[in-house]
DNA sequence: CTGTTAGCGCTTTCAT
DNA sequence: ATGAAAGCGCTAACAG
C-alpha cells in the first residue's frame, strides 16, 4: 500500500487537511506544525497522488504533444522545445507518436481528453484530422497547432513560411539554370509553382513526384522514376529532411554525383547531419522554436492573459547555401 | 462542465453503474440497454475520466520514459521503440527529458510516482542516480534500466556490449596501424584499454580526452587539444554519436581530412546521417530495439509472468566499416 | 441484468 | 491555526 496523506497525518499527529496545507505551501500553518509534518513526509517517503489532486482540481499539470513521428529530426526538436518550456512552467509532457496514422491520432486525442491534460500541442496528420480535433474543442481542452494548419480550422498556430521558403529554394535552383522537380506538400508545392511562374518557366506536372514525407524509401522510389525520365530534371527540391534522404539514395543508385550531375535543395535542416557534413542547401527551420513558442501560446491561453482571437505565429526559415545546389565555386565548396 | 458518467446515465435512463459496465465491455448488460447507453455516449460526446478510474484501480495505463536527451538520435529511437510497444499494449508514454541533470531527474522520478504511472523506463543520468531510483522501489513502481547500468544496483536492464564493441573498434584502428585516442565513458574506455593491451600497445593517458557525450562543442574542444599535441593521434575513437560530431568539426578546423589525415570510428550510428553519407565506421547499436525490449520486460513484470530475478539483456552492436576509419581501398571507398 | 453503497486520495468549504 | 464534512468521477462489492 502506498503512503497516503492520512498516513502522514497520523504520523505527525495532525489532520489530513494540515498535511495538505503544508504540501501546498499554504501560509496558514504554524512553523512548528509545518516542520513536524515535513519531517513525517520525509520519513515516510510520501509523494502526493496527482490523480486524486487532479480529479478535484480539474487539472493535471500535463500537456499532450502529438506528432507524426518523433524520430523525424524536425519533430524531435519540436518535442524538445515543448518539453523544456513546459517543464519550466511546471508542466509535464505526454508524448504521442501517431506514425502519421489518422486512427492512431484519434485514439490519442481521446486519451488526452480522458487523461484530463491541461492542453495539447499537435502537429496533425493532415486535413482529415479536423473532425477529430473537435474532441478537444468539445471538451474545452485548449490546444495549439504546430507546423501544419488545417483547412478551415481556426485555433492558435505556429508554422513556417513554406510558400516563401519553397519559392526561395526553387528560385535559387532556377537562377543556377536548373530544370527543377519537386516532391509535394501543399504549401511548399505552391511556393514551387510561384517560383516557376516568377521565372517564366512553364510548369510540367511530369516533374512532380508524389512521395511520402515520412518514409525515405518512398521518396527514393519516386526520385528514381523522375531520374528515369527521357528528359530528367537537373535538380531536385525535396519537401523535407526525410524525403531528401531518399533523393540522395536514388541519386547514388543512378550513379549521379551531387551537385555535379544533380542539384539538390530541401526544407528542414538535419541537426547532426549539417554539423558533420555541411553539404545540403536548405531552408533551415527553427524547429525547437516551433515547440517553445507553441508552448508559450498554450501557457498564455491557460493563464487567461489572452483574448479569444486566434494567434498565428509564422517563423521564418534560414536559407543556407551549401554544396548540394551547386551554387558555390569549387574553391568555396572546398573550403567547407 | 465536462460530461460525466452520470450525465450519460441520466440521458439513457439507467444508473451510472450500467454505463460503467458498457464502457468496460462487461457482458452483464442487455443488448438493448447497451445500445441505448452507447447512443447517449455518442450523443453527449462522453469520454471517461481516467483520473477517476486510475484512482480507484490503482493504475493509469501510462509509463514514464526518462532519458538524458530526446534529441540524441540514439535516445530518440529508444523512445520511439518504447512508444510503439507501449501503444500496442494499450499504454501511454510520459516523456521526461532530464538534460543529463540529476536534479531534474529526481524531479521527474517523483512526478512519475505522483502520477501513479504503471512503470518506468529510464536511461539514468549516471551512478549518482542510484539514491533517487529508490523512489521507485519504495513506491513499488516497476522499472527497467536502459543503456546504462548503475553500479551496485540490481533491476532489469537492457544494454549494449560497450566493452566488446569499443574493443572491436579500437582493434580495427590498431590493425590499420593507428595510434589511437579515445573520449571517455567507463565501459567503452575499458574496451579501449583491453584492445590496447591485446595489441601490446602501451596506454598513454595523454591520448584520452575527457569530454561530454552530450554536447558536441565540448567534444570539439577536447579533440582540438589532442590534435594540438606534439605527437597527435592518427585516429580517434569517439564514444558516441554526439561526440563524433565535435571530433569531425575539430578535424575540419585543423584542416585535417578524414580518413587521410585522421582515422575516425565511433559508437552509435546516426540514422539519417548514415543513409545520406555512409561515411562513418561505427558500432551501430539497435537503438529502437533497446526501447522495445525494455518495454517488453516491463510488460512482463506487470503481467506477473516473471519471477523476482532481475533480467539483463545485452544487445550486440553491428560493426560497420565505412570510409572514416580509412580501412577501405580508394576504389571501394569510391563505390560507396 | 441492474442498482446501491462505499470509498480511491485529495482539496474545498465552512467551522471552530 | 486547525479540523470535519462533503465530494471530484469512477468502479468494487454486494444486493436484488
Amino acid at each position: 500500500m502506498r503512503v497516503t496523506i492520512h498516513d502522514v497525518a497520523n504520523h505527525a499527529g495532525v489532520s489530513a487537511m494540515t498535511v495538505s496545507r503544508v504540501i501546498n505551501e499554504s501560509p496558514r500553518v504554524s512553523v512548528d506544525t509545518r516542520r513536524r509534518v515535513q519531517a513525517s513526509i520525509a520519513k515516510l517517503g510520501y509523494v502526493p497522488n496527482r490523480l486524486a489532486r487532479g480529479l478535484i482540481q480539474r487539472k493535471t499539470g500535463a500537456f499532450g504533444v502529438i506528432v507524426p513521428d518523433v524520430a523525424n529530426p524536425f519533430f524531435t526538436l519540436v518535442v524538445r522545445g515543448v518539453e523544456q518550456v513546459a517543464w519550466r512552467a511546471g508542466y509535464h509532457v505526454i508524448l504521442c507518436d501517431t506514425q502519421g496514422d489518422l486512427e492512431r491520432e484519434r485514439g490519442y486525442l481521446e486519451d488526452m481528453v480522458s487523461f484530463q491534460v491541461d492542453g495539447v500541442l499537435i502537429a496533425p496528420v493532415g486535413d482529415r484530422s479536423r473532425p477529430q480535433l473537435r474532441l478537444l474543442t468539445r471538451n474545452n481542452v485548449p490546444f495549439v497547432l504546430i507546423d501544419r494548419s488545417i483547412a478551415g480550422f481556426d485555433g492558435d498556430l505556429v508554422q513556417g513560411d513554406s510558400v516563401a521558403g519553397a519559392r526561395q529554394l526553387v528560385e535559387h535552383l532556377i537562377e543556377l539554370g536548373h530544370r527543377t522537380d519537386v516532391s509535394t506538400a501543399r504549401d511548399r508545392f505552391q511556393g514551387y509553382r510561384e517560383a516557376l511562374e516568377g521565372a517564366g518557366v512553364e510548369f510540367d506536372p511530369e516533374l512532380v513526384a508524389e512521395s511520402s514525407a515520412i518514409d525515405p524509401d518512398v521518396a527514393c522510389e519516386a526520385t528514381s522514376r523522375l531520374l528515369a525520365l527521357a528528359d530528367p530534371p537537373s535538380a531536385i527540391f525535396a519537401v523535407n529532411n526525410i524525403a531528401v534522404v531518399g533523393v540522395v539514395e536514388a541519386a547514388r543508385q543512378h550513379g549521379l554525383e551531387i551537385p555535379d550531375d544533380l542539384g539538390l535543395v530541401c526544407f528542414d535542416d538535419i541537426e547532426h547531419v549539417s554539423r558533420l557534413y555541411p553539404f545540403l542547401t536548405v531552408m533551415a527551420q527553427p524547429a525547437e522554436t516551433f515547440g517553445t513558442i507553441a508552448t508559450q501560446l498554450l501557457l498564455d491561453r491557460l493563464s487567461g492573459r489572452v483574448g479569444q482571437r486566434r494567434r498565428i505565429v509564422v517563423l521564418p526559415a534560414d536559407f543556407i547555401v551549401r554544396k548540394s545546389s551547386g551554387a558555390l565555386a569549387p574553391e568555396q565548396a572546398e573550403a567547407l
